[in-house]
DNA sequence: CGCCATCTTGACACGTATCAACAGGCGTGG
DNA sequence: CCACGCCTGTTGATACGTGTCAAGATGGCG
């Protein structure tokens, strides 16, 4: 793989260049000619909270990445039971590569911007570039270790664990802080839920009734702060993480 | 992609020339050179029932082919409680790519043979074949599918919903009949579980109880014919798909 | 034949779902 | 500006499904 020429900024087009994700996300395999390329092909889109971007047996005809955000990804029966099986955030990979149509639903959480591409550009682009496959198939099998974590919650956790894992979830997620330094340690965690408690129910394979007690009785023990309803304040991960079973 | 030469039996390995799943695992992406080299360093080994392949949060030395028969992922919490989060069957590839250690358990749940080659070779094949390498990503694709599958049936279905998907699952991926012709209509299922019933309460979130309970329910409403407490006959397939909710 | 693991069945307990009422926040419109 | 309705979230009473514990039944195997 020849040198990637990212000190020459003049090289990357433009609306690349004030993309945050750019290196941590898939474009981090392209070189600079190959981000010219496809960066005519790439349009910039931000959606509010709520939109449904893609629909569950509706064809694909484009990929995605998330450039900032949470998008929540579920599964609906016949008879409107819902469930969330998966949560993106940024620089997370958006659609299901190499088939013609979606298996699953994915809606923004809350309000986000993604980088869309269409769907044969990329795929031609992945048959060139073996590296982009690389880190494609890297976040798969990421996302697939996460499905199977949460296997386990599903399966086999009570409401307060799954709760206490959906809060612990969010926490290491969403304050980049915790993504490099591992010493997630001393200060408050504080975030905004991007979910509501209905999102958090259907994550969790619970009803919202049920959610809402797991949250006031965290509450009360002094595990988490709940300001208004959204915003979050956990004193001690630890404290929170070892509720998780 | 020059051709397989597959026409000259010849040119393949002679380990390689009576394995059943050669073209249809990762192995049918190796040329008839590939597959020289690759056979010097593989092991095709049997394993009875019950054993442990790879140990969670053990080092991963080697990747594997299952030949024949069900092996199960599953996790364990500390406090003993189990979730299978996977069952596979040939032809799939085992292991989990690129890691230094395993994040799960894998257990044969039949009588199993298996293909294995260790991991740098595999590796570094990878990195020179990459229509491997997307076969591998296909794969991976297809268990993330599967895992959300899952997702939704241990989240929001009853336990005899749960049941009756398992059994579901078993009959279509078991009878090699059902992989080709979609016209799975007319005849009877019949198969023999691979699981024990605490196996499957585990893969299904439940108690081994529920579970034996949920089975006599199917029996009496005809849905199933239990023989021997294995042995399983399925007279109508569509009618117990109705029953996965 | 008898032991042992596996599976089934029953009685009861407990956790979560369900149904219902209510509180708070927020935008709309008078 | 306040009244109103709506949506989201909380809390309570009760119902129901599944877990737990215990006892038996069944089948494999020495």
């Amino acid at each position: 793989m020849e040198e990637r020429l990212d000190i020459h900024n003049s090289n990357i087009p433009k609306i690349c260049r004030s993309c945050e994700v750019r290196h941590r996300g898939i474009c981090g395999a392209l070189s600079a000619t190959e981000l010219l390329e496809i960066s005519k092909h790439t349009r910039q889109i931000k959606h509010e909270a709520g939109v449904e971007l893609v629909s569950d047996g509706e064809p694909i005809t484009s990929y995605a990445t998330i450039m900032q955000g949470v998008i929540k990804l579920s599964k609906i029966l016949e008879d409107g039971r819902q469930q969330v099986v998966g949560l993106q955030f940024a620089p997370d990979f958006i659609g299901r590569l190499f088939s013609q149509k979606n298996n699953l639903c994915a809606e923004t959480a809350s309000d986000v911007q993604v980088c869309r591409v269409p769907k044969k550009i990329l795929e031609n682009l992945i048959a060139d570039n073996s590296e982009l496959e690389h880190k494609l198939l890297e976040q798969t099998l990421k996302e697939l270790d996460e499905a199977r974590e949460w296997m386990v919650t599903l399966g086999r956790k009570t409401a307060l664990e799954k709760v206490a894992c959906f809060l612990y979830l969010i926490a290491t997620h969403f304050d980049p802080a915790y993504f490099d330094e591992e010493k997630k340690q001393e200060k408050d965690v504080v975030f905004d839920l991007p979910l509501t408690r209905a999102d958090i129910a259907d994550f969790l394979g619970l009803t919202v009734e049920t959610v809402s007690r797991q949250f006031t009785k965290l509450r009360t023990e002094k595990i988490i702060e709940i300001t208004t309803r959204r915003h979050i304040l956990i004193p001690d991960l630890n404290i929170l993480k070892k509720c998780c079973g």
